[in-house]
DNA sequence: ACCTGAACACCGTTCAAGT
DNA sequence: ACCTGAACACCGTTCAAGT
């Protein structure tokens, strides 16, 4: 999985000194300062602890004091083996990216291969919309998973039979409506309650109240509306980059 | 338009004991401390500074003290006004999406005007981006501009014979796309560019290569990437969408 | 090369005191 | 009600010193 080599090690690192993982403190004798022996940190190390410190508080808990406490480092140890806090947030996207299912390319059809794909994708960023920002602006070499991630996608479409010099501008558009998509996901079910305003706004306020209890995508009586909407969008795109295909596939 | 009786005052405030605007030092003599006679600050005020100090630093340079500077008043001062920096965000969006051209529903056919409204929507938040993960998540109670754009975007499809039932989902699907596509705006050019990463990942490599010099929507030899990825996916929409209309319209 | 520890230049926010 | 001024509890990051 185009592992580097400085990112050959499990995580958390096993500190020598207290014989312990981090994040489960076992004894308090201290590191003296001066190289260790042994690296403390690497790279799939940090991204491990980032990920755990994400999971249990957020991404408000993810500070460079709070994952050098979880690693038992020294917070300014952690500039060792990162430039600055984006790096680790770009580390903590590539791995999610690799999480994403692009399996149906090659095996399914291509409207199917496309679904899985991106049900899957906003499901893995709905939980991590912070990293967003984060990925749109992201040069690909910065991350090699989101590159094979992409590498998978594109081969299924050219072998579908999508014309190339579409094929990243079809992925792009995509993309874009999966990430405006995970936002939906963590918005409160109330968030288009016109409330007080209902007055002045009557043709809105109509189409919410209308709108409450749509069949979801997978046919139950109510859906929940950000994946009624998805779905909506996503079929619409399907068909009409779809249409952009030509035999061969 | 739905102006609050707080918010009636144009900006900055003239300051009685400096005699000049905001942000535009004449004098040095200092405000005592205690209520001043007539408020300094209201929320237009603060709006149109945090605008101001946006387009001058950029969002890194919105600082609470910044605009308590620009304001010239302290930056406690600021929290008379707003709970906290999240609630001059959310004003700050609330006025940005007063600038979204709705004109079109009315006036011109329902796919023009889904056209129009989308793409000036998304070029006014590709200039801020910062504000996405505030809108999203934003309930529209709060935001009397935002709610408004949303009514005349229901009446345009109701108008164009769009099942009542299917509005809010549609809307919020164009809008995912929109949010996601204004990121795009903002990608470095190269993002793409698989870099010393190509020659394991030749599909992908390919269509980047090939996808160079495409023709953009408005028909120029090479438009910019953002932009025909948006008008791919917008023309999908479009046309996805637009075929759940009936004939009423 | 890769740690510690101290320090720097910020943040957003709170709150008593003043008028 | 609506300011000032001081203070609090953080941030991310830098850098000399140590091995």
């Amino acid at each position: 999985m185009l592992e580097t080599t400085e990112e050959r090690a499990g995580m958390p690192a096993v500190s020598a000194e207290k014989g312990r993982t981090a994040g489960n403190a076992v004894e308090t004798r201290r590191r003296r300062a001066g190289r260790p022996s042994a690296a403390v940190l690497d790279k799939a190390g940090i991204t491990t602890a980032a990920l755990e410190l994400i999971s249990r508080k957020g991404y408000d808990g993810l500070t460079m004091a709070a994952l050098a406490k979880l690693l038992d480092v020294a917070p300014s140890a952690l500039y060792n083996h990162v430039a600055a806090k984006r790096d680790v947030l770009l580390l903590v996207e590539d791995h999610l990216t690799s999480l994403v299912d692009v399996s149906a390319f090659g095996s399914a059809p291509w409207e199917d291969a496309v679904r899985t794909w991106a049900w899957s994708y906003r499901n893995v960023f709905a939980e991590h919309t912070p990293l967003i920002p984060v990925i749109a602006v992201l040069p690909v070499t910065d991350a090699p998973q989101t590159l094979a991630m992409y590498e998978t996608v594109s081969k299924g479409f050219l072998d579908a039979g999508f014309p190339e010099e579409r094929i990243v501008s079809a992925i792009v558009a995509l993309e874009s409506f999966i990430f405006g998509s995970a936002y939906d996901v963590t918005a409160p079910g109330d968030i288009f309650e016109p409330g007080s305003m209902a007055d002045a706004n009557p043709y809105f306020t109509a189409a919410v109240r209308s709108s409450a209890g749509q069949p979801g995508s997978t046919g139950e009586e109510r859906g929940k509306p950000a994946d009624t909407a998805f779905s909506l969008g996503l079929e619409a795109l399907i068909t009409g980059l779809g249409s952009l295909r030509n035999q061969a596939g």
